[in-house]
DNA sequence: CTACGCACTAATGTATACAAAGAAAGGCAA
DNA sequence: TTGCCTTTCTTTGTATACATTAGTGCGTAG
């Protein structure tokens, strides 16, 4: 593995998974020395964490990881529904309904996971790991992908600020099962119309959340 | 400005415009003498390039730039249409109806530009140029717009191969014309589906011209 | 006391030298 | 003659030294 994949990996994990959180500046020579690479490959990291909006210059400073604010999860989403929604669309269009049928199985189940504490939790998400895989391989068009996988980056940044209650999941559930129902029957606008509602509720759980502990900060 | 950015800049205009056509090899040195730069920010260059999907490895010959099939034109438009459709709902509801107004004025004079040579067609693709970013900075949505700009990255290089008759410039804007006043009586959905029934057109002629295009490479 | 300016310092931006990996070509053997 | 192996050469990948720029802090003058 190249040294600068290995720099940009370990960064990008460490911006989604928060130990960089929102604001932390990242100097060159000192990121290069704690990953043992030098300058080069760092900067190359850099630069396309820059590209991917999870880094930003800051006046004299280098470069910072970007902050996520509530307008940031409204503007996410309006990026988000139509992408998703179209995913969606192709993969009924496109998909296998044996593997999405298989999907939808397990998720009629996933309730006892859902209840049976973190490890069923941990499960639940992987769950839907497989479902977001699936829908990009039936999808087949490049440029979708990719605008996913970028959009995908921001979201799990998000995904460890709003806390998922154990309701909420439940509930995603049930809408998320809606949607792979219309991909196994090959129904493209119901799966699309499934998406944005499962989206809607899903932002607004997001905002609430967030909202809730910005409270929780200030007092 | 920076040489890093000066090459990238460069480069992508080569690629778009077409003098770097598909398959064209970019090895380091040579791009790197040819522009006046150090291999450094070359490199940079190209990797942005690599990310933006211009430019792709190729086993041991280093980077080239990528193919535009017919079958990327459609996948392109896959995800054009959400976008684009979306990119017209926000703009309708969060748009300044005064400039798009004035847009549309003009739109309704642009059958005169098209018809009066190279020079006019020249004024009405900037009309169209203005139109779009118009739309961007009503949107208000970074990530909305990013995913928008890398598009047009592409588009610039498809409207290069699809000749664009004068008679499908005409029905152009007049398809333009129904969204501009969508966006203007701030009516969101006729917006997106104008743009939806605009994008269709486009993509037909598109397909269209290149497979006449194609053929006459054979005969 | 405040404001402007200069110098110093620390950061990014660039160039180049070196290392390593992979592909092509040539030679040898079957 | 063909196929495989080895060697060489070209290419990318990395490290480091150097240049340049911007920011901060101190000093002086008003």
């Amino acid at each position: 593995m190249r040294a600068s994949d290995k720099a940009y990996q370990t960064l990008l994990d460490e911006i989604v998974e928060g130990s960089l959180p929102p604001g932390a500046v990242l100097a060159e020579v000192e990121q290069a020395a704690r990953l043992g690479v030098s300058r080069t490959p760092l900067r190359e990291a850099l630069s396309h964490l820059r590209k991917d909006g999870l880094v930003e210059p800051l006046a004299g400073r280098g470069l910072i990881v970007t902050a996520v604010s509530i307008d940031d999860i409204v503007e996410l989403y309006e990026l988000r529904q139509p992408l998703e929604q179209q995913a969606a669309r192709l993969a009924a269009q496109r998909g296998n309904p044996q593997i999405f049928a298989q999907i939808a199985a397990e998720l009629r189940e996933s309730d006892k996971l859902i209840s049976s504490g973190a490890e069923g939790i941990r499960a639940y998400y992987q769950l839907n790991e497989r479902l977001d895989r699936a829908i990009e391989d039936s999808i087949a068009s490049a440029y979708l992908v990719s605008a996913l996988k970028g959009l995908h980056l921001h979201l799990a940044r998000i995904r460890r600020l709003s806390r998922q209650n154990v309701d909420r999941l439940r509930a995603a559930a049930v809408e998320t099962l809606v949607i792979v129902e219309a991909i196994v029957n090959r129904d493209a606008e119901l799966a699309a119309s499934a998406t944005h509602v499962h989206l809607q509720q899903s932002l607004r759980n997001s905002l609430d959340t967030v909202r809730t502990l910005a409270v929780d900060r200030v007092a």
